[in-house]
DNA sequence: TATTGTTATACTCTATAACTATA
DNA sequence: TATAGTTATAGAGTATAACAATA
């Protein structure tokens, strides 16, 4: 009944990805509010990190409609964080761009994020670690569709 | 630039863990909109599985308000999913049970989270999956509150 | 015809503050 | 005083359908 014995009766792989599930989004949700955004408008922030993003691709990316990205966008547009930009090889086309304020907000958010959970994978030895990481990525280059495309 | 190369070049583990989140949010939402409900009323109602919960209990269990409880109780009740009974111990309080179409529905959509999310690892070798499940249980005893209570 | 983005509408989700009733 | 639950309010997130402008 020590503590090891009892984190050994292990969850099966479906519960355990579940429940890890909410712990990530718990510590995404944490950090957006300690720097003052609501979790989404945060992921949106992080989305344009590596450059401007039109509507329609940022629907894709998010799993969103492109009337929800309207009201998320025009949200976050209010905030000073971003702007619409005109395309100028499409006039129908507009992308997203990070402000200064916007791009240091997404930057330190995403770098707590990254800490937080890295240090949440301390309890494990680095090989059990790099072996999480590696499965992870397994499953991920399989199954999420916008692998492929996004970095 | 075969494919095999490109996810041998992993994620950290910190970026895995987003992106596995989401996954896995996206399928228990794909889940939950199949069977008609919203994924925070599904995830209510899997709260119910194991026996009635009282409105704080519920708060605590998925770090909501009560007062957001109240609401998405009302809504998971109005579709006749669920009941509040009166707690005979403590007259202010009640507790939440699942009727019976509740618990069908609660239970059909957990059976094809789990069956979605299994399949999904099957890429992974049997050895990889059971380390990537014990990693993750690892992780969750050491740093989620709700862990040494529930299940 | 297809695509880009917006508007209008209706729900849903969420937190804060103030309240009632019971412990 | 403390806890269980609700109400009122305000804001945020989401999808559907219909639309305008452009490709």
């Amino acid at each position: 009944m020590s503590s090891t014995t009892d984190a050994a009766s292990g969850l099966g792989v479906a519960t355990a990805l579940v429940r890890m599930s909410h712990l990530v989004q718990r510590v995404f949700a944490d950090v957006a509010r300690a720097h003052g955004l609501p979790p989404q408008q945060l992921q949106l922030l992080c989305m344009l990190i590596d450059g401007p993003v039109g509507m329609s691709e940022l629907g894709r990316l998010m799993h969103l409609e492109r009337s929800t990205m309207t009201g998320l966008v025009d949200r976050v547009e209010k905030r000073g964080l971003v702007a619409r930009v005109p395309d100028p090889a499409d006039r129908r086309a507009c992308v997203v761009t990070l402000h200064d304020d916007g791009r240091r907000l997404a930057v330190a958010a995403h770098d707590d994020v990254t800490a937080r959970l890295e240090s949440m994978t301390r309890c494990l030895d680095p090989g059990d670690r790099a072996r999480l990481a590696s499965a992870q990525t397994r499953i991920l280059f399989e199954h999420d569709p916008a692998w492929a495309a996004g970095r």
